[in-house]
DNA sequence: AAGCAATAG
DNA sequence: GGTTCTATTGCTT
């Protein structure tokens, strides 16, 4: 990618003085070809970042705190404070401790659950971009914005040799605003940058600082020269001045600490010690594209584009502690972070298509060390649980689906320690696309496959638009009409797609991929066929041309292997999915509970199981639903439950095999007949507008079941 | 597609 | 440095 490193100015001739010779060292050593500026890319960049973001955030919520120290605790450490905090003494990431000692008054609010601040900073990122498209997020309280259009617009609006002066401040300005109309596009960058920093206050009661310059590296790097809630200006002529100011390599955005050691190894310590190094050796340790770009960054040049962040491509919940180490724990702990994750997802609206069980394993030889992730696909009658907001349901059957992982990871039949656990769904697809494989009809809404990477990512960068009614950041959905073709949401330029990728290289072929196709004759249930994983009754609702896509061989093709999916849980076959006895899953976790507890007996020398009874038969739990009834998906001749494990069960001691086994042919018995029953309260808790960021049903989703 | 490393706030 | 709780990208298989 990163290329041609030439983007930068015309005239260098100011500030390579000090430091090296940009142009020599990197972009014309490794092309000689003479400088063809084409264009000089004038671009004008802004890059946001808020004051101390948690802390205003909680002061916010509770301005009591607000000229108190104040500091976001998460677990034992302090991870932000606010400038009353940071006067005492009190710093970012010290330990809960060190702080206290510091500063005795200070006041803590935990900050573990970032709820708050996700909304908060995707508010942020949403006033931006109803000003300008070009918005790219850098965790959460960090945006860069493309301004240059804007720019260009205003400065085509201005007349003549008005006297601009900048906004705010400019770095190492010694001449006042004499330079203003040298650098007319960033001065009116600097007035972009005041106004938004303005609406941001206005709006959210936030202040920050902002940087304005030609790239991103140097809007990043200026943008903190004067803090909190101030702004300042880098002209061309004070890069090298930026970039020697810097104290050393781990302070470039893109170094860090692993090719920082690297450098190391080589020689190279100081940013001109980078500068210095022949490209060619550079080369040869860290590849072509690593060691340009690297070479560049220390020249302060940097061409990569403000890239549209959207909404996110994964959301995860994640929760460390100091030891886990029964299965129990384990099993409570991945339903509980699959709660909330479950719940986050189906606000967000898409339906995911992977989900991941991430662990940190504690062991004395390896310190403390890294995580090992283990994931797979989502079956998507489970993801359409999340969408349609059959959350308990849809949490009952990922469980089994975690359970299967973590025991790629963790042989629990041996004593583990843990020290976290993280569940993450990824492959989100939008509503419309999770009914059909890839390269189907409903490819046309799912998002972006393929490269993203696409340059040329100008054409109307400017839109200062949109509806503020809906979520601009979720509001990924296109609409489906029955006749296959897609719209996206009035005036909502679907920020999905990635500048021009899809629109213009991609073709998303509706023309039936007869091409490689087997011919799969399935589910021919007499004159009826049916895909699976659709309920026939729904089925039969869609239009024709949907019904054939669902039965083509590509769709069909496309969808999970069987064999696997039927390993956990599940599955219900065609003919039991009807709604109307949907309801036996939260039944399922219990099982699996119940498994575990007997699973934990076993190594319990470890472990205190404080919160569930051990007992297992007859005692109930602190959940009951309703009246208990249990019953089996699984066909009847199956040794145990559906939405047990069998590599589970399998490592339970034979005389507990025994007995459930014997608990299960009693419940079964018994239940034959219970089936009305509700899920509780799995409909109280959601509602149409819950989808509140960003959904709204569209005309083919509601062909599915409600709930 | 899966798993991990690196980076970042 | 790692600590927290995320999130993204790119490499390797």
């Amino acid at each position: 990618m990163d290329s041609s490193g030439d983007d930068m100015e015309e005239d260098e001739t100011e500030w390579k003085s000090s430091l090296v010779d940009s142009a020599a060292v990197s972009s014309d050593a490794s092309a000689p070809e003479p400088n063809t500026k084409l264009t000089p890319a004038h671009r004008v960049i802004l890059h946001f970042d808020l004051d101390c973001f948690y802390a205003q955030v909680e002061m916010i919520r509770n301005p009591a705190l607000k000229d108190v120290p104040l500091g976001i605790q998460q677990k034992y450490i302090i991870v932000t404070c606010n400038y009353v905090a940071r006067a005492r003494g009190v710093t970012k990431l010290m330990s809960v401790t060190d702080a206290k000692e510091k500063c005795p008054e200070l006041v803590l609010v935990k900050g573990e659950d970032l709820t708050h601040y996700r909304e908060m900073s995707y508010k942020v990122t949403e006033l931006l971009m109803s000003h300008c498209r070009l918005v790219e997020r850098l965790g959460f309280d960090e945006n860069f914005v493309d301004v240059t259009e804007m720019v260009e617009h205003r400065l085509a609006q201005t007349t003549g040799s008005d006297s601009i002066s900048f906004k705010g401040h400019v770095y190492n300005d010694f001449t006042a605003d004499v330079k203003a109309s040298d650098h007319a596009r960033l001065a009116l960058g600097s007035h972009i940058a005041a106004e938004l920093r303005e609406a941001i206050f206005e709006k959210l009661g936030l202040t920050g600082c902002a940087g304005i310059a030609t790239n991103k590296l140097l809007a990043k790097l200026v943008s903190g020269t004067f803090k909190p809630n101030q702004q300042t200006t880098l002209l061309p002529e004070n890069i090298s001045d930026i970039m020697g100011s810097l104290s050393g390599l781990r302070k470039v955005p893109g170094v860090g600490h692993q090719t920082a050691k690297k450098l190391q190894t080589l020689g190279i310590a100081s940013l001109k010690d980078l500068q210095l190094y022949p490209l060619n050796d550079l080369v040869k340790e860290l590849g072509a594209s690593s060691a340009q770009r690297l070479k560049n960054l220390a020249l302060g040049i940097d061409d990569s584009p403000v890239t549209p962040t959207g909404a996110p491509q994964s959301l995860s919940d994640e929760d460390s502690f100091k030891k886990m180490s029964s299965t129990v724990e384990v099993l409570e702990k991945i339903h509980e972070l699959l709660g909330n994750l479950v719940e986050r997802m189906h606000k967000d609206g898409r339906q995911p298509q992977t989900f991941r069980l991430t662990v940190r394993k504690y062991s004395a030889t390896n310190k403390w060390f890294n995580r090992e992730s283990r994931q797979c696909p989502i079956p998507s009658h489970i993801g359409q649980k999340i969408t349609s907001g059959s959350i308990e349901d849809a949490v009952d059957q990922l469980v089994p689906l975690a359970v299967k992982l973590f025991h790629k990871m963790v042989n629990s039949s041996v004593p583990f320690h843990l020290t976290l656990i993280n569940v993450c769904f990824s492959n989100l697809q939008t509503r419309g696309a999770v009914i059909s494989g890839k390269g189907t009809i409903m490819s046309f809404f799912t998002q972006n496959s393929s490269p993203r990477k696409t340059q040329s990512q100008d054409e109307s960068s400017q839109s200062p638009c949109l509806d503020q009614e809906e979520s601009i950041i979720t509001q990924h959905k296109m609409q489906v009409t029955i006749d296959g073709s897609s719209s996206s949401k009035a005036g909502l330029h679907g920020f999905k797609h990635k500048p021009s990728s899809a629109a213009v290289e991609e073709n998303p072929k509706p023309s039936c991929s007869t091409s490689g196709c087997k011919t799969n004759e399935t589910n021919m249930t007499g004159t009826h066929r049916f895909p699976p994983n659709v309920d026939p009754e729904v089925f039969k609702l869609l239009p024709e041309d949907i019904q054939e896509e669902l039965l083509s061989p590509a769709y069909l093709n496309s969808l999970p292997d069987r064999s696997a999916a039927s390993l956990v849980t599940h599955e219900p076959l065609n003919s039991e999915i009807k709604p109307s006895q949907s309801c036996t899953d939260s039944q399922n976790t219990k099982e699996i509970k119940e498994v575990a507890e007997k699973l934990n007996g076993c190594h319990r020398a470890t472990t205190v199981n404080r919160r569930w009874p051990v007992s297992t038969s007859g005692g109930h739990r602190e959940v009951v639903t309703g009246e208990e009834k249990v019953s089996f998906p699984q066909s009847s001749d199956c040794k145990f439950p559906g939405n047990v494990d069998p590599e589970v069960f399998s490592e339970l001691p034979p005389g507990v095999q025994r007995e459930l086994m014997s608990e299960w042919k009693q419940q079964k018995l018994v239940l034959k007949a219970s089936s009305s029953g509700k899920p509780g309260r799995s409909f109280l808790t959601k509602d149409r507008k819950a989808a509140g960021k960003g959904s709204q049903t569209n005309n083919l989703f509601k062909y599915f079941k409600p709930s």
